[in-house]
DNA sequence: ACAATCTATTGATATATATCAATTGTATAG
DNA sequence: CTATACAATTGATATATATCAATAGATTGT
């Protein structure tokens, strides 16, 4: 671990109000890797016995039935992983693997434990990091179950405008295929799916995406923060 | 609240370990009440106060948007809700609503949090109980993505056949409609889908499901324990 | 710089699912 | 017990989405 990382923890919602004792303590045991991309961090279905932090890069989360493979999320630079089942000592119920090379921590989970009952800061913390990622993932499925894939990827574009900045013009981070996969549709039908929203403002050129006409794709999109908010 | 509620709530995976004077803190500021069907107990978008527990009847959990409505779920005795919303002090994501006549229990949510601060028992056990919803909906998510209406129908009876005991015959406890919300299709496509079972070993008279053939049945559903288990 | 490989797009078509309309079945209040 | 309201089913059709095949575009390794 190098010791420019150990700020960088401290900073994230899970950290920064522990006692600095419990904290030294997760970070003694704590392993930093730098992977290169495309590599399977977890595997679902193993058991998996580290809360993985992301540093830097980026990280997939994606699950297999059947010979189909989905995309659930995707992590960036402070995204926590696993933390419920390293909780509950249960089985992966997703795999994660690496886009760009990133830099990643493993917290033993028994140290997580065991400074969870030591340090209600940290006992506190947990169960607000838990509660929100619960909290995203039912926003998911109503994304998902109320709206067609044209209304999930307009607000898809919205939401991401808004996280780059608000510029008309921006730039998606990711493959569009993996896009697809998220938004839970094929590459094919995203391709359309962007072409339909295109009396609505929406310009697309490979990765560069420009809103010509915000309220067309608001009124269109009708995001609400019960659905598009991560935060509240 | 009855004296007879106490050690029905005292069994419930969240309080069975959590030490007596917490439990009974706990209890001090609950309240009861015993709702007809069709009652709405909380609304998307509203603050939540209360941790509810649900006695005895069944409470749906829905979301609405764009004049859409889809259920989520539907929460039987000992099941809890709100927990999330009522942890972070964020609006709900759902409304609730009793399906039948039902016996809810509410916890203020600042009493929560105060056991929650001084019970290191209590706060593990919240901690599993987020956890294990949040597993949960994971698991809905893989479900929705990954399978078609047919093969998510398919291991709906397959798991209701088991939380029922096993037996071949056994009876729906929810209408048709409510079933196709919870699947993510519309009531004409669930009357379908049942015939479509037919030649995999399903017979349908009402309410009343009859699997002559697990077997078929199994393998077109393909059930796995990280879906379909809700334990683990 | 180029071949090789992967991603994205497009068109044609198939499948899955929703909608609309009509009918049948079922529960229930009076 | 019947009239009423609502749920479930069925058929016809429309829409949404996936699949397949071909091509164009982009990226990567050498």
């Amino acid at each position: 671990m190098r010791v420019s990382d150990i700020p960088k923890i401290r900073s994230l919602m899970l950290f920064k109000d522990m006692a600095e004792h419990s904290f030294s303590a997760l970070v003694r045991g704590a392993y930093v890797q730098d992977f290169p991309p495309q590599v399977d961090l977890i595997v679902e279905g193993d058991r998996c016995d580290f809360l993985h932090i992301v540093i830097d890069g980026s990280v997939e989360l994606l699950a297999e039935w059947n010979d189909r493979e989905t995309t659930l999320t995707i992590l960036r630079s402070g995204a926590t992983f696993i933390l419920a089942a390293a909780i509950r000592d249960a089985p992966n119920l997703m795999s994660a693997r690496t886009l760009e090379k990133s830099r990643v921590i493993m917290l033993p989970a028994e140290d997580v434990r065991a400074v969870f009952q030591k340090d209600p800061e940290f006992a506190r913390a947990v169960v607000m990091e838990l509660a929100y990622c619960y909290r995203g993932v039912v926003k998911g499925v109503k994304n998902l179950k109320l709206r067609t894939s044209i209304e999930r990827l307009a607000n898809y574009l919205l939401k991401w405008q808004k996280k780059t900045g608000g510029s008309n013009s921006f730039t998606l981070d990711i493959e569009k295929r993996r896009l697809a996969s998220i938004l839970g549709m094929t590459p094919e039908n995203l391709s359309r799916a962007i072409k339909t929203l295109r009396p609505y403002g929406v310009e697309i050129n490979g990765k560069i995406i420009t809103i010509t006409n915000a309220d067309d794709l608001n009124k269109l999109a009708k995001p609400t923060p019960l659905i598009d908010d991560p935060r509240s």
